[in-house]
DNA sequence: TGGAAATAATAGTAATACTACCATATTTTT
DNA sequence: AAAAATATGGTAGTATTACTATTATTTCCA
């Protein structure tokens, strides 16, 4: 089973594929690891540049700017999700225990199984916390949703969504609660790191026990209501 | 009643308080005006004093940079928020009751009445729905929180738990509840707006009804649960 | 009316976000 | 194996951003 496949992001986001040469496989290898330490905004691709050894200029052949980079970071991790949904479902009937499964892998409590690719997840995962929002949250958003870019997250709530109406085929917010549940996914442990006074979690760094906790409640009692 | 005297923004925001001069007053309403038009990212101090008639230099001296001006902002519309709380449940009982009366002020369907400032509550608004998360999401969010900066965003998360709690006691995420319907409140506008399929409310836009609506729904069913 | 403070006007710096150009290396095609 | 195409490196350069500094002028207010 290839994991590749299934992750390939879109190719209108990068100008030329960066896993098919050497260069572009250090872009996304340190790209991620360099963004997760210095925060979307300190990021730049000198700096980039100069960690594996390169050039600005070449990095731009790959990307046009920071915001696709990023776009792709997101594509590569939402698809990843979305390959473990995949996967972990296959054989499963009972719609409560799908639920369960999902918000699992949302906060990240799964651990990620072997694949071929060495990316580094940790801190990709740290990046969709801290940097995921700042993919729409801004004024060119129509422009990139027209372009399609959005779609493999729009496609998880999408499926999420279906999961939710499985268990309540009367529940009249689905999708809603599908993106409110993948946005509280990234924001409760962000809170707990660093406002946890707008979390009920103690400070231990990790505790996503605590998070999936919170969320099946809610889930579950969305769903079951009246 | 003076309003003014509590929606006062933190004076360690600010260089000097821009509601002391007529400098300052434009930095303000021409800034909120400003950045709504343009974005976050777009906008500038450069841009701003251009659309005053000042210069950089000048609003330099009432800010540091745009990111306290845009905690600025943000700071007065939650303790606007908060004082519309306040008043609205000063003479109501009923937890149930204050609940739907705090997501009807959160989601912006409550009229704003008449008070004393001309500030362009729209304009702050929209700020507020696509910029809010770009004040925490940043390498310097310990930094600002140890300022105090975000007291009043947790405050007013804080004082929604409580009703929360009031209505059920024994609710175990009463902070993260309130934490996640505040951002839901603006999330799903947000996304109402540009990538309606992660909602389930028709595109007409400023259908804040069902935006309440579904959070009425989320919250009760989660207070209510078992 | 005199002194303090605020603002304007201008200049300047370092960094960012690119674009352009050319030489060289590598890969692909024939 | 040679020729052609493509990828990368190296360097430069531009416009904009995010500031800081200096001095001159205006406004405030005691």
């Amino acid at each position: 089973m290839n994991l590749q496949i299934s992750i390939q992001p879109n190719l209108k986001l990068a100008l030329r594929d960066p896993e098919a040469s050497a260069l572009g496989r250090k872009i996304i290898r340190e790209g991620i690891v360099l963004m997760c330490q210095l925060g979307y905004e300190q990021f730049t691709f000198k700096k980039l540049a100069e960690a594996i050894d390169s050039t600005e200029a070449s990095i731009y052949r790959y990307f046009e700017n920071k915001h696709r980079l990023l776009l792709y970071f997101l594509t590569w991790y939402w698809n990843y999700v979305e390959y473990q949904c995949t996967v972990s479902m296959h054989n499963l009937n009972d719609p409560a225990v799908k639920i369960k499964k999902i918000i699992e892998i949302l906060t990240g409590g799964l651990p990620s199984w072997a694949d071929t690719s060495d990316i580094d997840k940790s801190a990709l995962q740290d990046i969709v916390i801290a940097e995921s929002s700042k993919a729409y949250l801004t004024k060119e958003v129509d422009d990139i949703n027209s372009k399609q870019l959005f779609k493999p997250y729009k496609d998880l709530c999408h499926h999420i969504a279906i999961v939710f109406s499985e268990y309540n085929p009367k529940y009249a917010y689905p999708h809603s609660l599908a993106s409110t549940v993948v946005e509280t996914a990234q924001f409760q442990p962000f809170f707990m790191a660093h406002l946890p006074s707008l979390t009920d979690f103690g400070g231990e760094k990790g505790n996503t026990r605590k998070v999936s906790e919170y969320l099946e409640s809610l889930v579950f009692a969305a769903l079951s209501a009246r």
